[in-house]
DNA sequence: GCTTGATTCAATCGACCGTTTGAGACGATT
DNA sequence: AATCGTCTCAAACGGTCGATTGAATCAAGC
């Protein structure tokens, strides 16, 4: 077995099982066991836990975020220019929601992309540093200029709620399949992505309630 | 001190801790330790580390529904029937955010209960079943008394939107403080609480797609 | 003042944790 | 054939974990 092999018999195992598990639940012997790996070979070839756990995110957050400029770019070039609200939160949502389509079964990368926001390890602090920053920001002029009559701060408060949903719908889709009786789940991802872009979409549309008004 | 002395320590020490660090990651050393209880008070009044954790979890939780379902009630009681799709909105989101008011500098409570959904201890199973069923099936018929038109597994969708809206912001929005340069915070509950009601209802008013032009 | 039940306490249990060690196996290079 | 990195392995390290024990402490009832 090459060293290449073991890497990725890890990062596959320790996938899985911090989406099942999370991250401090789930110990070492378990991801190697699982590998089929010797304990020591997680430091061995990435130092730490914390380490590996990062190699983890990482392998599939930063292509994520690279097809989401990829198709914002995309979608801004067809307009020659400004994209329709719909196109730009779509860009957005869709590859993440790609994600769990070949991943139905396991779930592995679904849940842990959805948890990343809620868990708070150490190490998560760089990371929404390091591959968050660009991604808000270029989706938040492309979206002000969707919506030009809108306050920066609304426009922050929407997008937080658009990862919300996204995240959300990522780690905890088997609740939606429990309380709606198995009415809605994730077996259609293109049915469930459009959901979610109409539903977020309007939201963003919504008129601002003027201050007076909303505290009269 | 009293036995329920101790037990309240314990709660009030156990829900900050679980806030701020997981449940899994808060030991009962410090949990103990920060209540100024021996350690063996814990098994002693909860019998375990789960028992506590529910505890920790209903105490905040099943007030909370309660009031969601009563300001549900009084607003379909003033309306005489069907109650305005904002202040259904609002009468699920409300109760949950004021939780977050007493709650700005600590994050305890307000952390923790936007992380029961993502977090799955084996004990949450069982919680969402006791705490949540009745909850969801009286919102979901206030709702599509609102939205006649939509598919029942329309709403389900949109209400999973919405939770997970509610969700992400009780437990990061130190994150969106971050992002937006200090621009939005939790600091003035009622401008989140109206951010939140307008994107929701708004999206949950959103036309539906039909299959056909979806998929076209 | 003694008894009784409820509570607190220090000490300890076995299990599991992440990490380290040093010896061996393997393949490529000389 | 000998050498030298790279990698794997069993074993062990010191610590922390949740839980339990049995003795000490306390308050209340008689």
């Amino acid at each position: 077995m090459s060293s290449s092999d073991t890497k990725q018999q890890i990062l596959d195992a320790a996938e899985q099982l911090f989406g099942e598990e999370g991250f401090t639940s789930t110990s070492l012997r378990a991801i190697t066991g699982a590998a089929g790996v010797n304990l020591a070979a997680v430091n061995y070839h990435f130092g730490s836990k914390s380490e590996l756990a990062k190699a983890v995110i990482s392998r599939h957050l930063v292509p994520l975020n690279q097809e989401r400029l990829r198709r914002l770019d995309a979608c801004e070039k067809n307009a020659k220019g400004t994209a329709s609200l719909e196109e730009v939160v779509a860009s957005f949502l869709g590859p993440a929601l790609d994600l769990a389509r070949e991943d139905k079964q396991t779930a592995g990368v679904t849940r842990l992309l959805g948890r990343i926001y809620s868990e708070q390890p150490p190490f998560i602090g760089e990371l929404f540093a390091d591959e968050f920053q660009d991604l808000v920001e270029r989706f938040l002029h492309a979206i002000e200029a969707c919506l030009p009559e809108l306050d920066r701060s609304v426009v922050f408060w929407r997008m937080h709620f658009m990862v919300g949903s996204m995240a959300h719908t990522l780690c905890t889709n088997n609740l939606l399949t429990l309380f709606s009786s198995g009415h809605c789940s994730m077996q259609d991802i293109d049915e469930v992505t459009q959901q979610m872009v109409t539903f977020v979409a309007a939201g963003m549309r919504a008129p601002v309630i003027s201050k007076v008004e909303g505290s009269r």
